[in-house]
DNA sequence: TGAATATTTCTTGTCGACAAAATAAATACA
DNA sequence: TGTATTTATTTTGTCGACAAGAAATATTCA
């Protein structure tokens, strides 16, 4: 909330758009705009010191990614994450899970693997340090970092999309809640890679689902983990 | 390329973004606005009748879903076909076409049929007609309908987008040349359909993912079918 | 005559202003 | 005091203008 662009003259002509789509991007996903705060142009105007034209063009965007709502003259708002609907959440994550893991065993390139390797590093020393947040944006970056192995970009799209939406529901509930981090994922993960770099299509795949179910089953823990208010009656 | 919005004072204020992308979408989509178009804001913005503001918005939005191709300071131009890629596009539609036609087998409700049916109605139609273009655009709805009713919108949004993505490619090669059109992909919707109707997922897969491989393997025909040059040397 | 340079023109990115639509606040009435 | 109406304010959609960057054209030079 603080990577303002500064003034017209410091900025290079043509990058406004881009500027404002990545700093709100960032601030959605990190819930500092949390799901249905209104979206107000004239003081993000003034926040970022231009003009409502090129803000505007970067809500476009965002709305064209499901991060943020608009209707035709009406406030803009961040998103919902739409709780009634979670099983086809969970049905495509984990099918692209699958589809990106297989598809990287089978199409990975050397260097994908070192950036690949690098988000593990990052991910491993998130779950070192006990760092949840941390965690989760690695976590993401890794399976993204896989899913661009294996070159198949509708599929990269789509789940680089539902990843972001893990990302905003999983700091819904990491915000408020101190758990143990599972020193487990790491080890998930390192088998996963292991598998794509010897590309066992079969074993990334298989590998990929559990890892997505195991996944699927800890948000589906924390969906339902709200306390009942105990109250005698 | 003749349904302008007319002057300001005949459009409802907050509409001229989605009038300006609704008819280049389709625009791009049936050809008329070919791969590697340029896109020039003047003169859509005299062709519509408004600022270039809105035009511009439009074509945010149409960056967003792949249909344009923008860079910061230059000319905007209609996306190019990736042939080089097909094998990429070609698993993520048949995927799609599987994964959308099971889910429409599982969460089909009445509402639904009545409007697949009604789409494979009017494909039949077109083949009956000997209509190529209009069973491009009949098969693309009758299939993104029947993602519709599969109730996933991760899903029916990627398929969607490929579906579109296939029109282009088809009228490229369809409106250069005259094929006989296959009667047998109309008996294939009518099996799948029933099989959905049933609530048949492993047959509606089945079925699916044979008649993808289908279009598929015609779609690939089209794409080697150029003739070789004969010149005696 | 072809290449390099300068100039002109065109297109894109942004600006600030105007006004329609929506929202909030104030006023009137029962 | 609660409801309906009016007024004021805010926000959004669009406008046309300005200027930077790119492309096209003209001029110069070897």
């Amino acid at each position: 909330m603080d990577n303002e662009s500064g003034p017209r003259n410091e900025r290079k002509r043509g990058s406004g758009v881009k500027v404002v789509y990545d700093i709100l991007r960032d601030e959605i996903l990190h819930l500092e705009l949390p799901p249905g705060s209104p979206i107000d142009e004239v003081q993000l105007s003034e926040r970022f010191g231009m003009s409502r034209t090129p803000i505007r063009e970067a809500l476009v965007r965002l709305a064209g990614e499901g991060l943020i709502d608009t209707l035709p003259n009406r406030s803009t708002m961040v998103s919902q994450i739409d709780f009634l609907n979670m099983h086809s959440y969970f049905d495509a994550l984990v099918l692209m899970y699958r589809v990106t893991t297989q598809l990287a065993a089978q199409y990975h390139r050397p260097e994908d693997l070192l950036i690949v390797r690098a988000r593990q590093a990052e991910f491993a020393d998130a779950v070192e340090a006990q760092d949840a947040l941390a965690m989760i944006s690695t976590n993401a970056a890794l399976h993204l970092a896989i899913a661009e192995a294996g070159r198949n970009p509708y599929f990269t799209a789509l789940f680089s999309r539902l990843l972001n939406e893990g990302r905003r529901i999983l700091r819904l509930y990491y915000q408020s809640y101190e758990d143990r981090l599972p020193r487990r994922f790491v080890d998930e993960h390192d088998e996963i890679i292991a598998a794509v770099e010897a590309r066992d299509s079969a074993l990334s795949e298989r590998l990929a689902r559990e890892h997505a179910e195991q996944i699927v089953s800890q948000v589906q823990k924390l969906l339902v983990r709200e306390g009942r208010l105990d109250i005698r009656l």
